[in-house]
DNA sequence: ATAATTATACCGAACGTTCGGTAATAAATA
DNA sequence: TATTTATTACCGAACGTTCGGTATAATTAT
């Protein structure tokens, strides 16, 4: 059997990277094809159902990485907590570059993509606040201060994402990361 | 002369709402006619330049409407600071219809609207921050801390209409105005 | 009549998608 | 070991459709 020429995390990594810089109707399949080393008609070969199926599996990794990057170091009780947030904090650093690229969530969740991805991005962030939620617990808030803290968060950063890259200043994504660790510890 | 079947305000409020669910890709000229309540080639009478002059008429429009309706408030000494605040956070309520709508400067914001509308999407969100800067130093803030609180309203308002807008709940958009509210007066 | 506005029909280019065929490897055969 | 066969990955070219944009004719109001 022939091996592949692109391995299938470089060739999601390359879709996501696409996706998030030019949305959903915005990437063509020639850009999506450039952005992960093959052809256009290869990615029909590792995408037989196309572009929807592209968006879906990006999604699906995005998921993925939140999984094991965000959410499993939240929960991990070998660590204290204000590590763990900290390490947390880091991660979401470099998910999102320092605050230079966008959040695919958001990309994808503009134009057709809203009706084609609407109800997982809704249950990816859905899960995000739950997750920060439960966390939160672990430094003695109540469950409502919690639970506000953890959409305070999720809000802030997908604002200071938005404006960072409208206004090429990341450090408004820096800032807030910055006040999130606040939150919890200060 | 022959007057025209929709006057001027009316298109471009028709025509800012399909640009800003369907983003400046994602929006086709026929759904930008229809939008509009014309016909294609009647759009191209109106603007001979096509799409991107249509672009730019929105975001023309978009700023005319936050100087009249966010940034003269603020800075109407006629009234007490707390009136102005509150006058401008009902605005900006009705600007999103209670969260419900997407910002037109974040939807021109992505794909190859950045590259056109770039410039201007920076300058406007800048105009934004500077004025509600101003404003908070009459509320006794320091200018350091004004201009956090500055930065810190547009992103939560970004945010929370992103989030809201993903996860169809627009209750975190009316919490992010209140507590905005609670920034300057509380 | 004439000037302004709208509508119809149309265009080249780019879109997402499909298909015939080639390149590259592993397994099977000699 | 050398050669064939099977299987999968890849790609150039073309598909029908839709895109942004443009003529040109029809309609409307002075």
């Amino acid at each position: 059997m022939r091996p592949v020429k692109v391995d299938d995390q470089q060739l999601i990594e390359g879709l996501n990277q696409v996706f998030r810089t030019k949305g959903y109707e915005g990437a063509s399949l020639n850009e999506l094809a450039e952005g992960a080393g093959l052809k256009k008609a290869s990615l029909y070969h590792r995408f037989p159902e196309g572009k929807k199926q592209i968006g879906l599996a990006v999604l699906s990794y995005s998921s993925d990485w939140l999984q094991t990057n965000l959410y499993k170091v939240l929960l991990d009780e070998t660590k204290e907590p204000k590590e763990r947030l900290e390490l947390v904090l880091q991660k979401i650093g470099e998910l999102y570059d320092q605050g230079k690229e966008t959040c695919v969530l958001r990309s994808l969740s503009m134009e057709a993509g809203m009706e084609i991805f609407g109800e997982k991005i809704k249950s990816e962030m859905e899960s995000w606040i739950q997750h920060f939620s439960n966390f939160g617990l672990e430094f003695g808030l109540d469950k409502q201060t919690s639970s506000k803290i953890a959409r305070r968060g999720l809000i802030s950063i997908q604002g200071s994402l938005v404006v960072s890259n409208a206004m090429s200043d990341n450090s408004l994504f820096l800032e807030t990361l910055e006040e999130i660790g606040k939150y919890y510890i200060g």
